[in-house]
DNA sequence: GCGACAG
DNA sequence: ATCTTGTCGC
């Protein structure tokens, strides 16, 4: 924990006051950044796994290496459930114990990737946007499904990509990542622009759909959690 | 009013 | 997200 303090975070007390929060920080999200170069630097992918029963939530945090995929560091944080889920206010569930986690890391995080959306919300404040603004950190939301969204099927081959729309707007970008293999749906976060968030995305996937990131932290969160419940 | 809805 | 075995396909 040398690099990054937890940020102060607000868990509001209803939905009305949720978006509300929202509506105040999405000015502060940051578009005309370029981001991380593709390939270089470190990526960290975050993920959360519950426990309702238990009122439990574990945060992971891992860190790869850009260019070669290596994990360099992990990092787990165990909380309690602090919001329920309600499309569209997710942040709320999922920000404080993934704090926790970024916190407990010795390196700078880099360029971070979320198991949800950005720009792609209601609100245009999505999960990785959310993060993006408390933490000051470059990031990228990269779901599996297109939520309340729109678009026709990507061409066939590995990075054909179409565009995520709400309407007339674009949103994001269904990315092909793998052939015969539903596309993810990327959009931005933090500092990052559309056009590298799916380069990064790419390169951190193919021989999975997801990226390699959110999939570490995704089974590190889960054994961590069982081996913390049962 | 009804249906749909990231994780 | 989570509950859950085997099974079809690359």
């Amino acid at each position: 924990m040398t690099s990054f303090s937890a940020p102060a975070h607000e868990t509001p007390a209803d939905e009305a006051e949720g978006r509300a929060v929202q509506e105040r920080l999405r000015g502060r999200v940051i578009l005309d950044e370029t981001g991380p170069e593709p390939g270089t630097g470190l990526v960290t992918g975050v993920d959360v796994a519950y426990d309702d029963e238990r009122d439990v939530v574990v945060a992971a945090a891992v860190v790869l290496d850009a260019a070669t995929l290596e994990t360099v560091e992990e990092a787990t944080a165990v909380g309690k459930v602090a919001f329920p889920y309600v499309p569209g206010l997710l942040a709320f569930r999922e920000i404080p114990t993934v704090l926790e986690a970024l916190a407990e890391l010795s390196v700078d995080p880099g360029l971070v990737v979320c198991d949800g959306y950005g720009l792609a919300h209601p609100r245009r404040f999505g999960l990785a946007s959310h993060l993006g603004v408390i933490t000051g950190l470059p990031v990228i939301g990269v779901g599996k499904n297109p939520f309340t969204f729109t678009y026709e099927a990507p061409g066939p081959r590995r990075g054909d990509s179409s565009p995520l729309l709400d309407g007339e707007e674009v949103v994001g970008r269904a990315l092909r990542t793998r052939e015969n293999t539903s596309p993810v749906f990327v959009s931005v976060g933090h500092r990052v622009r559309l056009d590298n968030a799916c380069a990064h995305t790419l390169r951190l996937a193919g021989r999975y759909r997801q990226p390699e990131s959110t999939r570490r932290a995704d089974a590190l969160c889960r054994r961590t959690l069982r081996e913390a419940t049962g």
